[in-house]
DNA sequence: ACCGAATGTGAATATTAATTCAATTTTTTG
DNA sequence: CAAAAAATTGAATTAATATTCACATTCGGT
């Protein structure tokens, strides 16, 4: 449906900027963006979306992101510029970069898809990836283009 | 007390070698080790040890240590070798490492401790770390020491 | 367009987790 | 060492969150 994509970019959106502690509130912040849910729906989104519940530094709970939908838009524009190629073999996948950006690039793969890529190893132009078993090559290509936007569309 | 301490560390390996679902369970395990404690306490320490219930790959609930109390025996040691020398002035701390160390000792930093040292830069064997206001010196090495065991009981 | 399967949802409920309150122990300080 | 302050804890409670069940909607494949 949707409305649950939009909804799930508003969730994201209102807690990676906002401390919400209990999902009342989220609701609550939720509803003045105009969606309309219950707790139960709400429950839910965050478990699919795997949103933590942690204590913050602050002492209070507080909801996290999984890293993997961790975003940021300065970030984006220089991952996409470095990016040249990208491929798949067996578990593996590889990308090009341009050269001196495969560490870089590689740095945010472990910190955004950890679950997806289970390890990589960057030299200066390359990354050679390992795949997670059981994983397809669209899945593993679809976690890429979440932060990489020129993946978009492609293949 | 003492016996906090020790069930603090209980607590770590438990959840970062099994996968624990719900308190109630963590209860049965921290008994089996000859800890015993009512729900009530147990909801306190995981608050107090930042410990998030976060929704897992296999769609399960567990919960899940904070980055800065995960750990490692082999990345200690190797941690613990390329670090020379500690010094703090104001809020920033600098530490030199061998030659060629010093960035993989400030991805480290970054990873583990991100609430205690805010931002790191890094050159061959030098890094610069930014401490987060409000902490003491003391409070900074002793979040060092939790993962770099060559500065324990030093200082 | 129709059917069956899969997905999405709310109301109610069950489960899980956090906190209050009172009592106790430990630590600090004069 | 005594008194005061701080920390720790459990029982009971409240609050928060997950799930069940029933129904509605959407999707995929004829």
């Amino acid at each position: 449906m949707k409305n649950k994509i939009k909804r799930f970019a508003a969730i994201k959106e209102i807690i990676s900027t906002n401390t919400v502690s209990c999902q009342e509130d989220l609701l609550q912040l939720l509803a003045e963006r105009g969606f309309q849910l219950t707790q139960a729906t709400l429950s839910r989104d965050l478990k699919q979306m795997k949103v933590a519940k942690t204590p913050d530094v602050s002492g209070e709970y507080i909801y996290k992101l999984p890293n993997e939908l961790k975003n940021s838009e300065e970030h984006n524009i220089y991952l996409a510029s470095s990016l040249t190629t990208i491929d798949f073999s067996g578990n593996n996948v590889v990308l090009h970069t341009r050269s001196g950006y495969a560490s870089s690039l590689a740095y945010e793969i472990d910190e955004r898809i950890p679950s997806v890529i289970i390890g990589t190893v960057a030299g200066e132009d390359t990354i050679i990836g390992v795949i997670k078993e059981g994983l397809s090559q669209k899945e593993v290509f679809d976690a890429l283009a979440s932060f990489i936007p020129t993946l978009k569309g492609r293949q």
